[in-house]
RNA sequence: GUGGCCGUAGCUCAGUUGGCAGAGCAUCGGAUUGUGGCUCCGAAGGUCGCGGGUUCGAGCCCCGUCGGUCACCCCA
């Protein structure tokens, strides 16, 4: 046994992965399926680095200055003391990237994707890992409502192409400046009159930010914000018919919903239309994806007062919430070899059959027939091609059909074209 | 960072009041000298997480430590 362990909150994926997100046919499953989608949707990929200067995302998250500390980013220090911090999202540096290189100024919404990871440093649980990986999508550059419904309907379709279980799509609308000027201090008075009900947490947010008190799982605090003035109530005209136009939208695309106004979600950045999809297969941690609008983001980080809205959504936990599946990785062809003079000539025609796009592989450990055969049936092998004394000496291969049992005699003295032929059926 | 639970073969797990380290699956070989799945036989595989203590004797009891897991915090 080694001493050597991958690092606190990580997990490898690796052949026969005992979790369904540590089994590599599942990832390519889901990567697979996610940019087909963003073709289909007309997103582009967007590759940033996975570590940027922390101040960019501690810009994003808000809530105060110890914002490293407390929101627990993946920070270090360069040898040129920049303090640096592992990507905890894709949002700030997609954002970033755009303003550094204009992409304002092409046709508007740049719609962009991303698939890799994303780090928190902390004690791992259920669906939550210290490097994680996030598939997302942003689209910058435009308010249009219908765009949201896009995003929106894209993270549904994601989901249901990986076999996501139980999922419920939860919508709400933070509104904007004018919404949150007219409701905040009216939820604060509300939470004021309550506070002595409210966990010390809560009564700290009720200053700071008062819509996070909703995110509390304080049972007090829960019962005084059961009665408390929703969002909903408050929405400037604006807001209220970007929501309309948001469910009209979903409701046409037969996406289902449901509107949660007591969903804030946890970014300072997010305006207007957030959602959530969660999993009741999950754990604690039952969000399989979710994102919002950021309207005043891009111009927040330099950029033009412009719009955007994206959705992350976690692969892990995606993979966890999905209905399982046989994905039994199948070859077309194994080669049996009978005699060690067939080794050579046996390398040779696998050769020629890959070169074909026909997957082969063959024997490397100088086994016995029986357990070579058995090789050929775990590996989900169609064909067996059998190379013995017989066959070197009449130039042929014996073809044999692993699931009917049926064999053929092939020729290949003049090369692997029949035997191309005989196992691309 | 805090707390509960758990660390025994590659994997999943038994292991009695402290008394020779076990099973199933997987692996390898054989039954079947040119044929896989089913069956049978056999082999190999162990620092019982690690360190210390108690004891004639510790996988088991005690202390510490490391790791895993779930939950809290936080949620990107």
């Amino acid at each position: 046994m080694t001493d050597y362990r991958g690092p606190r909150g990580t997990y490898d994926v690796y052949p026969g992965g005992r979790e369904p997100h540590e089994r590599p046919e599942l990832w390519i499953l889901v990567e697979e399926a996610a940019r087909d989608l963003f073709a289909r949707y007309n997103y582009s990929e967007i590759r940033t680095p996975i570590f940027e200067e922390a101040r960019l995302f501690a810009r994003t998250a808000g809530e105060g200055s110890d914002i490293v500390v407390q929101k627990e980013m993946f920070s270090f220090r360069d040898k040129g003391e920049r303090e640096m911090a592992l990507r905890p999202e894709g949002t700030p540096g997609a954002v970033r990237a755009y303003i550094e290189h204009n992409l304002y100024k092409l046709a508007q919404p740049i719609k962009l994707f991303y698939i890799g990871p994303m780090f928190r440093q902390e004690r791992q649980q259920k669906g939550r890992y210290r490097q994680h990986t996030q598939i997302g999508a942003e689209a910058l550059g435009t308010n249009d409502p219908l765009v949201d419904v896009e995003v929106i309907s894209l993270l549904y379709a994601i989901h249901q192409a990986v076999g996501v279980k139980d999922e419920v799509v939860y919508l709400n609308n933070l509104g904007d400046m004018e919404t949150r000027q007219a409701y905040v201090p009216e939820l604060r008075a509300y939470l004021q009159r309550h506070s002595g009900e409210l966990d010390p947490d809560s009564v700290a947010r009720m200053q700071t930010n008062p819509l996070r008190t909703f995110d509390s799982k304080h049972e007090g605090t829960q019962a005084v914000l059961a009665e408390a003035p929703r969002i909903t109530s408050y929405l400037s005209e604006d807001a209220s018919e970007h929501l309309a136009t948001v469910r009209e939208g979903l409701e046409a695309l037969g996406i289902p919903y449901e509107i949660d106004d007591g969903l804030v979600r946890g970014l300072d950045y997010y305006t207007m239309t957030v959602f959530e999809a969660k999993s009741s297969s999950l754990g604690a941690q039952d969000t399989v994806g979710a994102g919002g609008r950021y309207n005043g983001l891009i111009s927040d980080l330099g950029g033009p007062d412009l719009g955007g809205i994206g959705f992350g959504t976690g692969v892990e936990r995606m993979l966890l919430a999905a209905a399982s599946r046989e994905t039994g990785h199948s070859l077309d062809v194994f080669f049996v070899t009978l005699a060690p003079e067939a080794r050579i000539p046996a390398v040779k025609l696998a050769g020629a059959l890959r070169e074909e796009g026909i997957a082969s592989d063959l024997d490397y450990g100088g086994r016995g027939m029986r357990a070579q055969f058995k090789q050929a049936d775990r590996t989900g092998a169609s064909y067996a091609v059998i190379l013995g004394e017989d066959e070197l000496a009449r130039g042929v291969v014996t073809v044999r059909d692993m699931s009917s049992g049926a064999e053929s005699v092939v020729p290949v003295a003049e090369g692997a074209k029949d035997l191309i032929l005989a196992v691309s059926g």
